[in-house]
DNA sequence: TCCCCTAACAAACGATTGTTAGGTAACCAG
DNA sequence: CTGGTTACCTAACAATCGTTTGTTAGGGGA
């Protein structure tokens, strides 16, 4: 179930190969003989599998955001808590950067390098994609589990500038499975969003600084 | 007080010229005629004031480096509670950000494209820098400020990837100012570390899933 | 006035970039 | 055996890269 692409063996290793070298050394710093040489080939032979450079950069990344959305849509519309719910989203997306960091890497921080076009695309479906956290952190003001005072936007940027900057950091084989620290991310960020907090407003209201509890 | 640097004039512009094509295109993008072009120069005039284009970035993120440890160090070792503190620190180092978000961009994201020797000595500073964070949310923990269910490691790391990718979305002139954002970042985060939820844990000790409450 | 320094220019260096063209060995269907 | 397709190679293309060179115009200080 879910593959729906079906491609040809040679260009997934190629993708592959890319992948690793784009979240390794960045999409302008990797070169197509770079890439060949990762499966011992000339550099001009990815062209028969490979019609550009940018096309293979989009490939990959449009490979990955089908994933998270695939991943987190029906977590976020499906039924339950905002809570439990919000838990799940950042679950399901921590899973699809364990099911390929290095692809998932290159979406969250090649995109940028697209041609206009595509560029402009990934922007929409991002942008589209944060909405889903604003959404649920709404719902669950809405219904009194959350904090009102916090922004939902500011929220969901809040953690998933936290969870998408794992692939900088987390290497497998660490001593905290990617799974286990998005539990304890979402511990953490649920915490903050708990309405219990006597005055945790240090911050409520727009005002920059010097003050003490008015 | 502070600016230890004396700067040729003209270095300056160079180095912000480069920190903002450096932050917006990447590094490995960014040719020297952009740069040099940016201030209406040919691209040789530019080696009349920098040795390589690596040596300049190494300038641009050296300055930055120091200028987030001495902004940050004293308030991690100041007086003061740890919520305090730490909420101090985050404040600096957002202003620091706001006091040159390009060129604090460029010692965020593109420091991994210096040559090995300075690249890790960032590394090592950078490491410190965020173990002054761990630091203090650890005694937090100690004085009872903060649930000790927390992994400082992991929450220093969880505040830090959510303020370093302010750079990547905040535009100066939106509604929320950096300070105030800093503000909301706090107080979701140390809402995140309050010891007063009840079973905030479902992911409380080191095991993977499928468990409950033991 | 003479001298030197600074800051810039135009032009070129070799190396490397993404990409294309033409050729060849291996395989497979008829 | 034949014909075509696939997957790769070698070689080269124009463009662009970081950097070096030789030179020039201007501006003080002796």
């Amino acid at each position: 179930m879910s593959t729906r692409t079906r491609m040809p063996d040679r260009r997934r290793q190629i993708e592959d190969a890319a992948s690793a070298l784009f979240s390794g050394r960045g999409y302008a710093a990797t070169t197509m003989r770079d890439i060949a040489g990762a499966l011992d080939l000339q550099g001009g032979s990815l062209y028969a599998h490979v019609t550009s450079k940018e096309s293979l950069l989009a490939a990959i990344v449009d490979e990955a955001a089908e994933r998270f959305h695939a991943a987190v849509r029906p977590l976020a519309e499906g039924p339950g808590g905002a809570a439990e719910r919000l838990r799940a989203m950042i679950h399901a997306h921590v899973g699809v950067l364990a099911g390929g960091l290095e692809r998932a890497s290159v979406y969250l921080y090649e995109w940028r390098f697209l041609g206009q076009e595509r560029r402009e695309r990934i922007a929409h479906s991002r942008a589209a994609y944060q909405a889903m956290f604003e959404q649920v952190i709404a719902e669950g003001q809405n219904s009194g589990e959350f904090d009102p005072r916090a922004d939902p936007k500011l929220a969901a940027i809040f953690v998933l500038s936290a969870v998408n900057a794992l692939p900088r950091w987390h290497r497998p084989g660490g001593p905290l499975s990617l799974d286990e620290v998005a539990g304890r991310y979402a511990d953490l960020f649920l915490g903050g969003l708990d309405p219990a907090d006597p005055d945790r407003g240090t911050t409520p209201t727009p005002a920059p600084s010097h003050r003490r509890t008015p």
